[in-house]
DNA sequence: AGTATGAATTGGTCAGACCAATTCATACAA
DNA sequence: TTGTATGAATTGGTCTGACCAATTCATACT
C-alpha cells in the first residue's frame, strides 16, 4: 500500500483521497470503525499529524465522525449534497441570518420600487393572481400551502422589477432562508392578528405596486419585512424556550 | 438526540469557531492573509498541531486556501452561492452590465446608510483616511492609482455598514465591474470638470456618514453612482462610436 | 537598472511524549 | 448466575520541538 501523491501536493491530501476512496469502495462500510490512528499511520507509513489533519478533513466532510477513546466511525452518508458554505456557516453563526434578512429588506425594498414603475400589464396580472390565490387562502389555514403562495406573490413583485440579478439575489436568499421561513409560517399560523396584519401589509404593498407608486411600494415591502423580522425574532425566543422545556422534561423523566 | 449541539469540547473546534468568527466579522477580509502559524499560535495559546487541524477543515470549507512558504488565505466564500451564476450571466447577456450597476445603487445607497448609523470611531477614522487619500491624489493624475484609492473608500463605507453578507456582495460587484470601473476612469480622468464633480460627491457621501446621517448618506451615494452611471453610459457609446469609425475607415480606406 | 543570490519567512511533515475519554476483561458481591 | 465495581489497556486529543520545502524579500552584483 503506496501512497503516491501524484496530483497531490500534500500527503495529507493523500492520505484524504485514499481513506475517501475506501470508504466510497465499502472497504469501510457505514457504521463501521476504522483502524486505530496508530495503526493506519504504519499502514500508510505517514505521521500522526498528516493522518490526523485527513481525518479532520473528512470529519468536516461530513464522512466520518470521531469520539476520544472511542474511535472514528464512517457516517451514514445521506446529507452530504447540502454542502454549500453559506448554508453551514448560516447554521454555526446565526446573527448572519439577521443580516441576511435585512440585505433581504434592501433587495426587496428595491425590487418593489423598480416593479411600480416598469411592471406591465401581464406583471400586473400575475402579482394580482398571486396575491388574490394568498388572499383566498385564509380559510384552509395549510401553513405549507400558504408558504408557498406567500413566496410566489413576493417572487412576482422581483420578477416584475425587469432586474435579473436583483431578481436571482432574491430567489437565492429565500433558497437560504427557506427553512426558517417555513418554521416560521408555521408558528403564526394560528395567530389570527398576526394573519391579518400580513393581509393588509401585502395588500397595502401590491396597491401600490399596480397604481406605480414606487416609493410607497418600497415603504410597504420594507415595513412589512421589519414585521416580519420582527415577528422572527419573538417566535425564535418562543422556540427556545419550548426547548429549554423538552429538555427538562427529558432529563427529569428519563 | 440532542436538542441543540454540545459545547465544543475539543481545541480544534474551538479554533474552527475562533478563525470562521473573525472570516465572517471582517476581521480578516477577502483575499487577505492571516497571520503566520507561528504566531497564532501564540495568540491563541494552542499547538501548532490543534491550528493546523482547525485550518484544514477550514480549508475543505472552503474559506481559506493554503500555499507552502506562502500563507493562508481567505477565501471569498459567498462568491459560490451568489455571484457565480453573475459572471456566466454577465458573460453571456452584456446588457445585464447596467441592470448589476443599478444594484450597485441600491446596495451601496443602503450600505451608505448602515455607515452612518452604526460606524465605529475606527471605522469613521478608516473612512476619513481613504478620502483624504483619494483627495490627495488630485495633482497625480494617475488613474489607475486614483481607481484603487476610489474603490477603497467605498469599501471602507461598505466595512462601516457592519452587514457582512452586504459587504461581501459589493465587493463581489466590484469584482464583476473591475475592468469596466477601470477603464471608464481612465477614460475621464482628463475631465476636470468631472472630477471635480466626483470629488464634491465624495465630500458628501463621507460628511452625511461621518455625521451620521443615514437619510442623507444614502441619497449622496445614490446620486453619486446615478452620476457615475450616466458617465459610464455616456463613455460607453463614444467607444461604440470610435469603433465605428474605425470600422469604416477600415473598410473604406482599405 | 535589472538580475541573481542567499538568508529569512512560512507552510508541510515527522517523532515522541503525555493527557483524557472510552473500552473491556477481571474480580467481587448479591 | 447475574450484576457491578475496578483498573489496566486501548484510543483519540494535545503539546513540544525539530527538520524539510516552497516562497518571499532584501541585498549585492553586474
Amino acid at each position: 500500500m503506496s501512497l503516491h501523491p501524484i496530483e497531490n501536493l500534500t500527503v495529507t491530501d493523500a492520505i484524504i483521497d485514499k481513506l475517501e476512496t475506501m470508504v466510497v469502495e465499502g472497504v469501510f462500510k457505514p457504521g463501521d470503525a476504522l483502524p486505530p490512528e496508530r495503526q493506519l499511520v504504519k499502514k500508510f507509513g505517514v505521521s500522526r499529524a498528516s493522518l490526523r489533519q485527513a481525518l479532520a478533513a473528512l470529519d468536516v466532510r461530513g464522512l466520518i465522525t470521531s469520539r476520544q477513546g472511542g474511535g472514528h466511525y464512517v457516517c451514514d452518508v445521506v446529507k452530504n449534497s447540502f454542502s454549500d458554505p453559506l448554508v453551514s456557516l448560516l447554521k454555526r453563526h446565526d446573527h448572519l441570518k439577521f443580516q441576511i434578512i435585512e440585505m433581504r429588506q434592501v433587495l426587496e425594498g428595491a425590487a418593489a420600487f423598480f416593479a411600480a414603475e416598469r411592471a406591465t400589464d401581464r406583471d400586473k396580472a400575475t402579482i394580482k393572481n398571486c396575491f388574490d390565490a394568498l388572499q383566498a387562502m385564509l380559510p384552509n389555514r395549510s401553513p405549507v400551502e400558504e408558504a408557498k403562495a406567500d413566496l410566489n406573490l413576493h417572487l412576482a413583485i422581483a420578477d416584475a422589477a425587469h432586474n435579473a440579478p436583483l431578481t436571482l439575489m432574491i430567489r437565492n436568499i429565500y433558497s437560504l432562508l427557506l427553512n426558517h421561513i417555513e418554521a416560521h409560517l408555521s408558528l403564526v399560523s394560528d395567530q389570527d392578528k398576526t394573519n391579518q396584519k400580513l393581509q393588509a401589509q401585502h395588500r397595502d404593498i401590491v396597491e401600490a405596486v399596480l397604481a406605480g407608486e414606487g416609493a410607497r411600494a418600497r415603504q410597504s415591502m420594507q415595513e412589512h419585512l421589519e414585521f416580519v423580522s420582527d415577528s422572527f425574532r419573538t417566535n425564535e425566543l418562543v422556540e427556545k424556550r419550548k426547548q429549554t422545556a423538552e429538555m427538562r422534561a427529558y432529563l427529569t423523566g428519563g
